[in-house]
DNA sequence: TTTTTTACTTACCGGTCGGTAAAATACTAG
DNA sequence: CTAGTATTTTACCGACCGGTAAGTAAAAAA
């Protein structure tokens, strides 16, 4: 956390605005040291490379996102309400910070395709969000609210990979509610 | 259509495969030209540019897949079936053509997000195939089938996406299970 | 047979990339 | 004030990028 405006903090906002407008690769280290105001140089003194500097925005993005979603669903014994809090935070959430749902979206592609080994990391710890998301809906379905022929973690991408693909705040509660009507309802 | 093993059709597939691996700027022209057997000179002898390449493999793809998905939804009369059709057939298409689903997974962020020039063509012909799918989820709303609270393109948005990011046939059948679900339930 | 066009190669261009070494500046303790 | 350390700048590196110039061998057209 530290101080809010220290180098290395405005280093790192910069970097997480460069890297949802571009992506990863698609933003060069001079690009993000001109949006930070310092010599690229500087940036190499506060982290090791490129790949560690995206990983630390990726793991802090990841954080956020999960303590924000998971708050209020300890408070619920029912998994299907979990998972209807669940939805409603990760709306609430990307409505407020937008970047962190770009960056998701820009990256997916590299998280699913590549084996290499500059992405493992990345991959691990979205995998780690995924994994939370659909132990919820696992209960869900042990209470018999959502058909055993749903597959969670199908499930869980599909809540993720759809909310971050949404832009406005209508697009997005329109899409939540048709993942919601698409889980909860019952097969005839 | 031409030669199938014509040098520039040998350009194209390489090109194709090169853009669902690492998507249109994560290519470089020598990859492409090394993937296809041939001089990266030879390349700009039949393409004026790395964005007029890509453009025309995204304008085939898209091409292949509008063709394939709208193949059967003219013989039914009713919206309802012709959606049902739709989902069936993008499903059926994404199996078998992999590259073309990790080419609109690899390039929906740049879609999405920036005015740039270099990608409005690309842009205009991915509306151009929502803007199809998008009229058939209207028809079927018209006909009571679908909750007039749902945003067509919203909706066709979200089937496009949520196809695209997911890769095992399994999974595929899965989330299209969900999207149809939420799609048709009424709101009690 | 001469001319033109097509298909293709080699060699190169200016520019940008991620990253580094070392000098310069700012800060801090004695 | 001074020595040392933490921070920041300047100047640079080799690799690679998209794209081009110039030329060539063979085929097609005249």
């Amino acid at each position: 956390m530290s101080d809010k405006t220290s180098t290395r903090n405005r280093i790192l906002r910069a970097a997480r605005k460069a890297f949802a407008d571009k992506g990863r690769d698609g933003v060069s280290m001079s690009e993000i040291a001109s949006e930070a105001g310092v010599q690229k140089a500087l940036i190499y003194y506060y982290f090791p490379s490129k790949e560690d500097l995206f990983f630390e925005v990726w793991q802090y993005s990841l954080d956020e996102l999960e303590d924000h979603v998971f708050a209020e669903t300890g408070s619920e014994n029912v998994y299907l309400r979990k998972l209807k809090k669940l939805l409603r935070s990760y709306i609430s959430f990307i409505t407020s910070r937008d970047e962190v749902r770009r960056i998701m979206e820009r990256e997916r592609a590299n998280i699913a395709s590549h084996p290499e080994s500059t992405w493992s990391r990345v991959r691990e710890r979205y995998l780690a969000l995924r994994s939370k998301i659909s132990s919820i809906i696992e209960g869900a379905k042990s209470e018999e609210k959502i058909p055993k022929d749903v597959d969670s973690e199908d499930a869980a991408d599909l809540i993720i990979n759809a909310m971050n693909a949404s832009q406005g705040t209508d697009g997005l509660e329109s899409i939540g509610e048709i993942i919601w009507r698409g889980l909860v309802s019952q097969d005839k």
